[in-house]
DNA sequence: TGCATTTAGTTTAGCATTAAACTATATTGG
DNA sequence: CCAATATAGTTTAATGCTAAACTAAATGCA
């Protein structure tokens, strides 16, 4: 009773703070990623070239918007920056002419390889104090945690 | 000594999905919780009243711009709008003519206790979904990854 | 003491993002 | 078949953030 009275404001506090650790947590490494980042790429672009890069198909700029929880104008910015540095090939959709397909040019998957180095050197500090193994044992519930909220949107 | 190959570009991929993981929960996170928030609050500006909520003594702008890790400027905005509507108190230092105190006002801690409610019911499904138990326990690593982003900054 | 440096806070310019309005094309249903 | 609606992408206005320049006050040291 007066447990349950007591239980109820701290738990609201534990579900604040994950999202409070995860908010700084993206601010310093975004903060950090990006001041490495060469070619003027910002952490947006890289994604994309990122996601790319892993081999995945061309998409449209819809699907990638998508796919980076980010709105359709925020992915045309992005992608024009993109195709303004060469680094993307943006092409009309063959049948159904609202739409376009985004794949990653050779000189986007050099500028991706440049930012991996970069990235790496930038980690170098962090991969000494987290080993692979101990940040792997993470994944599992942070991406139970994003795919929940994908799914759950409102 | 393939094996020492394969595995280096794989490792980078790791640490990348981490930050990826937590970008994208902190996008979604923060959407929702920004749009259940009352009076017109920012979550930077709920941070900072949850802060002084939780009963931590008045603190100087640069202490908050630290604490939440945001630049002075941005510290300087959000703190603009709080006083505008009323919900802290900003008074000179006594001593020192540089700097200023912060502190939540009554209207501040009655706006707070407003956005906390708001906020349980916009979670409340997140809360059905994920026990208190299964939170806490993710926190400690989240903390000492935060932690160690935050004194080892470059 | 007094000059150089540091510190607290504000302001400015630039940028990425969002929500919403808008254009053009595609789909659906009467 | 055509009108209503939905969808893909762009544009616009507003916002919050950063980095850096700037003002004013404090500190340090010769």
């Amino acid at each position: 009773m007066s447990n349950n009275e007591n239980k109820h404001q701290p738990d609201g506090a534990v579900y604040f703070r994950l999202f409070t650790e995860i908010g700084i947590i993206n601010q310093l490494s975004s903060n950090r990623a990006e001041r490495a980042m060469p070619h003027g790429l910002t952490m947006s672009q890289f994604s994309v070239l990122n996601h790319f890069s892993r081999g995945l198909p061309p998409k449209s700029p819809l699907d990638l918007a998508n796919a980076f929880q980010v709105t359709k104008g925020a992915m045309t910015n992005t992608l024009k920056q993109l195709e303004g540095k060469g680094f993307v090939d943006i092409v009309p959709h063959e049948t159904d002419k609202r739409s376009k397909i985004v794949s990653i040019s050779q000189k986007g998957r050099a500028a991706h390889k440049d930012a991996q180095i970069e990235l790496a050197q930038q980690f170098e500090d962090f991969s000494e104090a987290f080993s692979v193994e101990e940040i792997a044992a993470q994944l599992p519930a942070l991406e139970k945690l994003r795919i929940w909220l994908d799914e759950n949107r409102k």
